[in-house]
DNA sequence: TGAACATTTGAAAAAGTATTCAATTATTAT
DNA sequence: ATAATAATTGAATACTTTTTCAAATGTTCA
C-alpha cells in the first residue's frame, strides 16, 4: 500500500508527486529567471570590478578604462549592461559622464558573495 | 599650482593619482576575480532553479530533471558546476545521487538578490 | 553473470557574450 | 563654425558556455 504516495512520512506531500511537489514550492519561473539575469551581471570579472571601483569613489568612464587598463569603448559597453541592470547610474557633466552605484543592495550581494568564498576555503 | 594633484580638497588623494588612489583601495585582482566566478555559478536560470528545488527538498538527479524539465544529463553538468563551486553536495545512495544545499549562504545569496529585485521594480 | 536502471562523462553543435574597431553624438574651447 | 575631447553605439570577431548525443561507469536485482 502506498505505492503512489511518496513520503508518506511528512504531511506535507501526502498524495502528491513530489516532483509537483517541489515544482509548487519554488519561486515562479519568471521570478527565477530574473534573479539569474541579475546574478549573471554579477558574473563578469569587469563588471565586478567597475563596481568595486564605483564603491571606493564616484568616476568618470575615462577613469574606470584607466584602472581597468581596458579600452573606454569596452567599459562603457559594461556599464550599460550595469545601467541597465540598474546597479550604476550615470550623471553627465559636461562632456564627461561620472558613474556612481545605484543601490545599496549592490555592495551588499557582493559582501554576500564574498563571505561565501572566504567561509568555503 | 596644484596641477598634478586631483580632488586636493580631499585628503584622502592628496597628491596621488585617481586611478591609483582607486586601484590600491579595491580589492585585489584574484579576490574580485573569484567573486565573478562565484556570481556566474548563480547567472544561469536552470541553475538557480536547480538551487530553490534543493532548498525545498532534497532531490535526486532524476527527479530534478522531472521538476526542470530538461534531460538528466543536462542537469547532471550543471549539477557538477554547482558542486564544484560547493554549492550543492551529493550522496550516493544505492544507485541514486540524492543532492542538497551545501552551504547556508547559497540562500542568503539568492535572498540577497531577490531583496534587490523587489526594491528595484 | 547479465539485464536494467541512475548517473556521469566527453566531444560536438548550438547559443550566447565580451571586446575591438570604426563611426557617431554631444559638449567645450578657440 | 571648427577642432578637440568624452562617451556611446553597431557590427564583426573571438571567446565561453550550455545543451545534446552517445558511450561509459557503477549499482541492484534476477
Amino acid at each position: 500500500m502506498c505505492e503512489d504516495k511518496f513520503y508518506c512520512a511528512d504531511n506535507d506531500f501526502k498524495e502528491e508527486k513530489i516532483t509537483d511537489f517541489v515544482r509548487r514550492k519554488i519561486a515562479n519561473e519568471e521570478k527565477i529567471y530574473d534573479l539569474a539575469e541579475l546574478f549573471k551581471v554579477f558574473g563578469d570579472s569587469t563588471r565586478t570590478k567597475i563596481l568595486c571601483c564605483l564603491e571606493v569613489k564616484d568616476l568618470y568612464v575615462g577613469e574606470l578604462a584607466e584602472v581597468l587598463n581596458m579600452s573606454i569603448s569596452a567599459v562603457s559597453h559594461q556599464l550599460r549592461v550595469l545601467r541597465n541592470a540598474k546597479l550604476v547610474r550615470g550623471v553627465k557633466e559636461g562632456k564627461e559622464v561620472k558613474y556612481s552605484l545605484d543601490d545599496n543592495h549592490v555592495m551588499m550581494i557582493i559582501s554576500c558573495g564574498l563571505t561565501h568564498l572566504e567561509e568555503r576555503d
